[in-house]
DNA sequence: TCAAAGGTTAGCCGTTCTGCTAAACGTCGT
DNA sequence: ACGACGTTTAGCAGAACGGCTAACCTTTGA
């Protein structure tokens, strides 16, 4: 599917944000999930899989399948570091998706503004 | 399973809120149920059941248990009306708890950031 | 080159989830 | 009381999930 640089279609860019949403909260459906995120929020945001599979009762296989999921869903970000890897939050996107989807239910108020705390 | 309808305690809320997260996640990982309390939203905040329903391609029975789970998640109320039943979107609930797990990512609260995120 | 360290992939297995249909339940109208 | 209506419950089948162990890659270091 190719895909627009500029021009791209609302019905498409509803589709990804259905998409989004999706792979997200699926993602942080589960609890160790959740916790892996908070984990490198707390360690400043980048931790070895190591590291992060330490603080874990799972074996380090379910830690690592658990990262791909959350990689999959585009809230870490790996990148190879010698025979280390390293992952990295990406608390924007948290940030974006869900608070973009937490920002519709704001009561009375116009369903689209971003969360800007100023009122 | 013991769940008082009445207000949670806010004292010991610290192990609360786990379970909390637990269960409010766990509701909203499906597609289906976010498209619910969207569409309860989206009508005012409350609707039949019969209505929900409707609104959906699969069958009565299957939204009747999504309704189930986000009831149980407390993200959702039911009243009898009649031989009806009034489903009410509790939006305070899903604001505060995933507003608040959300918050504990905000950038100007990193905990000991080495590398800071321009805010 | 060999072996160990760091991680991931593959495959199995039990549990949970989600969908359906059929049946039951409570309420209203007659 | 009876039947229709609105909704839930029960029970089942198939898919998805999460855990484990074992095997596999890749990099480092001797």
């Amino acid at each position: 599917m190719p895909e627009s640089p500029k021009g791209r279609s609302r019905k498409k860019d509803a589709a990804r944000t259905l998409e989004d949403l999706e792979v997200v909260f699926d993602a942080l459906a589960h609890a160790q999930r959740r916790h892996i995120l908070m984990a490198l929020h707390f360690r400043g945001g980048a931790m070895l899989a190591g590291d992060i599979a330490e603080r874990f009762a799972c074996s380090w296989p379910t830690t690592t399948r658990h990262l791909g999921v959350l990689r999959d869903a585009g809230l870490v970000e790996v990148r190879q570091d010698g025979r280390h890897r390293t992952y990295r939050l990406n608390a924007a996107r948290l940030q974006s998706v869900v608070g973009d989807w937490l920002g519709h239910f704001t009561p009375s108020k116009a369903p689209k503004s971003r969360r800007r705390t100023k009122t």
